[in-house]
Parts: structure tokens; C-alpha cells; sequence
DNA sequence: AATTTTGATTGATTTAAATCAATATGTTGA
DNA sequence: TCAACATATTGATTTAAATCAATCAAAATT
């Protein structure tokens, strides 16, 4: 654990320590006893990190906590695969993680990426626990699996937590049905430009940013060849639109990126 | 009403009322005084008809039928826009309805058809209450509209509506997962293929089967062009795997065409 | 019945994007 | 350090599908 995350955890817990907000004292003594690792101090974590998470009650965490448990992964590796049983709903602790779909001759689709804090799989939930798409890391990542039994206990129980997770379902169907349009309408342009900004405004959340994703990764976010994104990559470098220097990419006409992506 | 229908209904009451499931009798009380219209006989028919509705009780049923209403429409009518408020829960007692969403240059991509006593709406629910798509009808349709604060109540007091709930919106995103990919790596004959087969075994539950989509909701439901799939159409009725009559379309070599599906 | 309008069909042409092929650059491992 | 391999880039060519332009057929309107 670095020192920038503890003295960032030091810091929250003083500041809520002085607040009456989710009735913090009580939860200070279950988070004591909660299993701990490397990468999170038990669902206490996800308790006040994730809006989800944050509305189970004492019970329902300890239930939750009991059979959970965390799994590290290199860059590249699969965490689960698109057709396989769905047995856990998973929580990313850190690092970054593709969710694609696997379609005809060896071809993908990247639906989403998901960043530290964000729940992935559950789609079959309720319905035929399945995985109806392939997850897999893109960096050293840790990822915290919750058991699906336990997490369905948690919807039933909790009204709050069902409407929650009704949001989260709802809100990845929108974007994705978002997503379904532009890859379908937009020409290549529009495409490569809709995957920068996502991935500069709302995964990397900088700019410049590093990526960790490869020729490969773009091509099936974009649906394009690898080649055909090689080449709007360059012509946006070539017009200035973007900086490229070694992994990092720098989008330097947001206004004129974010047109493109308008324009299709 | 026609005779059928009515004779359809007694031969259910009949059944019923000598069967212990779903306390037949209770809810038959809560029927007669329920509003009955020209299509259904209030929430009680849903209840019958919809594995959903069927799991509500008494009182949430009353719930429901409090505020809901009827209407219809003729071939071609809208009945809700993308981007505007998602107020009511829809229930679809008889036609057909697309459901499509509004992309570039006035370009649409036909999500799904919706059947009978299927439900749809609902997308933006817990979550901002907007529609992210429009349903407009394929034909003579009368529609049941459920106000979305009541469906939210019955979603919190009653655990095993909400699992069927979710279970409805997660079934219908993996029918969209499944059409993502389809749309964006199979090619034309591949596509049409999977319309018509789409239409043949799921939606129309005939064959031959009389298709009032026009061409060019084909063209938006393949994600061709007008031109494009007529095209294909024309191709597949040369080589002898569809017999096209008037308005019908007969699908003679079944097994050729879901080849043709698979392929892509 | 004649006319206008709308939707369906067919053909010719253009265009977007994939594929194929070659080269370059970077990484890993002996 | 250099080979062996993977990944990235660039160029030439092919292909799938859109667009453009007519024509045809079927409704709707006068």
C-alpha cells in the first residue's frame, strides 16, 4: 500500500470520525474486524466508496463480507469469460478491466472498461447466471469477488440496495445502447474520436493519459481493423488534434476532437 | 371483443375456479370491480397473462390498477420519444409496437419488436426516468400504461416482483448484446437472415407470416440501407430460400437460412 | 378514371473500410 | 548482444455496402 493511500485513508477516517453521516461509529467497529488485504480493507471500503455498497446495513455487510475474497491479475489476463457461470459479482479494486463481448471469427467487441470502485458482471443475474461477455484485465489489477448467493440475499432484503442496483443495471444498458449507435451510424473518424474522449474524460480521467490498451484493444472499441485505427490515429496526429509520445497520447483540440465525434 | 376471445376467457375462469393457485377467489372479487376496457379486463388479465403481474398480491394489484389506462393506435403512431420523460410502465395488449432508437441524420436502428403482453418502458427506471429510445406502433395496437410510481412501489415492497423485474432487464439486454454484435460483424445476407428469422420464430410465431414492417423498418432492424436489403431479399427469393406472396413471406428452406445466420 | 403521391425495385457508380502484403519498431529471452 | 518474436505502421488492392438515379407498382386523392 502506498503512502498516498494511507495518509488518504487516515484522512477520510478522521473526517468522518467528526460526522454523523452513515452512522459511522458503528461501522468503524465491524470495519476492525472485517477480513483485510492488500487492496481494501474489507467491504467497508466498497461500504464508503461505493454508492451501492453504502446502503447496507451492518447485517447485510457481514453477510456479504463473509464469503467474499480478492484475486490478483497480470495485465492480459482473463477474469471470466463470456458463457461461463456467472457466480460472483465482482468489485475492481485497482487496476483496469476490459468487458467484451466474443463474436464471429475470433472478433470482439469491447463494451466498456472498468475503473477501481465499479461493479462488473451480474447481467445474467436473476435470469440465467451467465456471463454474456468475456471480462479480462489490462493492468496489474485486483478484483474483489462477492458471492452472487449473498448479493441476491442483499436485493431481497434491501429495497434501497434493489433500486440501486436497478440504476446500475440501467445505466450501463444506456450507455451500451449509446455505444450501439455510434458504432453502427458514425464512420471511422467519429469512432476513434468517441474512444478518446472516453477513455481521456471518464476511464483515465486525465489528459494526457497512458495507454495500457493496445492497437488491438482500439480496434475492438471501435470496431474497426487495427489498421483502419492506425490510420485515423495518424491523421489526427498529423492534423494536430492529438500529441503522441510513447504510450502516452495527449488530445490537444479537445473542442475540435469532441466535433468529430459529433459529426460521425 | 371477438367471440373467440370471449369464450377464451370463460374457459380460463372455468379452469380456475376450480384450482387453488394464486387464491383464484380473492383476486376474482378484485376483478369485478376492476375498470375493464375493450382490450383486457383490468390488471387482472396482466396478472393472468404476465409472469411479472402475476406475482403481485391483492393490494399491490389494486395499486397498479388505480392509475392505469388505455389507449390505442393506428399503424405508424408514436407513443413515446427518446429524451423525453419516462413516466408510465407499458404494457402491450394487443398489436405490435418497435422499439427504436433516434441516431444520426435521421438515421434509426430497430432495437426490438415487442408482442403482446410484453412489457416495455421502463429503461431509465431508479435511474433518471427518461426514455432512451421511441416506441412508435407497427400496427392497430392498444397499449396499457402503468404510472411509474406505483410499479416503483410494488418494486420495493414485494422482492419477488423486483427479481422478476430485473430479470426482464436483464433478459432484454442480452437480446441487445446479442444484436450488438450481430449488427456489427455479420454481413448483409447474415443479417437479413437473422430479421427474418427474428420475425418468423419470435415475433409473428408463423410461417409463412404476413409482415406489416416496411421496407424500410427493415432497413433500420439490419442497419442496411432500404436499397441494401431489398437486395438481399431479392437474392434469397431467387435462390429459393424464401417464397414472397403479397404481403407474406414464406420462409421454404429454414435450415439454409439459419446457416446463412450463423455464417454471418 | 385520371392524377398525384408514396413505397418498392432495379441498375450504375462511388465510397468507406477491410484485407493483403511489406516493413519497421520494440520486447523478450538465450 | 543479437536473434526470435510480437506488435505497430505504412502502402497497394480489393470488397462490401452506400449512394445516386431511374423506373415501376400500388394506394390515395381528386
Amino acid at each position: 500500500m502506498s503512502d498516498r493511500f494511507y495518509y488518504g485513508n487516515v484522512l477520510i477516517l478522521c473526517l468522518l470520525l467528526f460526522s454523523k453521516k452513515n452512522n459511522f461509529k458503528d461501522k468503524l467497529l465491524i470495519m476492525i474486524n472485517f477480513k483485510r488485504s492488500v487492496n481494501c480493507g474489507g467491504c467497508n471500503d466498497c461500504n464508503m466508496k461505493s454508492p451501492l455498497f453504502s446502503l447496507l446495513n451492518e447485517e447485510e455487510l457481514a453477510l456479504v463480507n463473509k464469503d467474499r475474497f480478492e484475486v490478483s491479475y497480470r495485465p492480459g489476463e482473463m477474469i471470466f469469460k463470456q458463457g461461463t457461470a456467472s457466480t460472483h459479482i465482482l468489485m475492481l479494486t485497482s487496476g483496469l478491466v476490459k468487458l467484451y463481448l466474443e463474436g464471429y471469427n475470433g472478433k470482439n467487441l469491447i463494451l466498456k472498461v472498468v475503473k477501481p470502485h465499479q461493479m462488473f458482471g451480474g447481467r445474467g443475474l436473476f435470469y440465467d447466471n451467465r456471463n454474456y461477455y468475456t471480462a479480462a484485465s489490462l493492468d496489474n489489477t485486483t478484483v474483489c469477488f462477492v458471492n452472487v448467493e449473498n448479493f441476491k440475499k442483499c436485493v431481497r432484503t434491501n429495497p434501497d440496495f434493489a433500486e440501486k442496483f436497478i440504476e446500475h443495471l440501467n445505466r450501463t444498458s444506456v450507455y451500451i445502447l449509446s455505444r450501439f449507435v455510434d458504432l453502427t451510424q458514425k464512420q471511422m473518424p467519429g469512432r476513434v474520436a468517441d474512444a478518446l474522449l472516453y477513455l481521456a474524460n471518464d476511464i483515465y480521467e486525465s489528459n494526457p493519459f497512458k495507454v495500457t490498451l493496445s492497437r488491438q484493444d482500439f480496434a475492438e472499441m471501435t470496431s474497426l481493423s487495427k489498421e483502419s485505427f492506425i490510420r485515423i490515429l495518424k491523421e489526427f496526429k498529423d492534423e494536430g488534434l492529438i500529441v503522441m509520445n510513447g504510450d502516452f497520447i495527449e488530445i490537444a483540440k479537445m473542442d475540435a476532437l469532441k466535433k468529430i465525434s459529433q459529426v460521425g
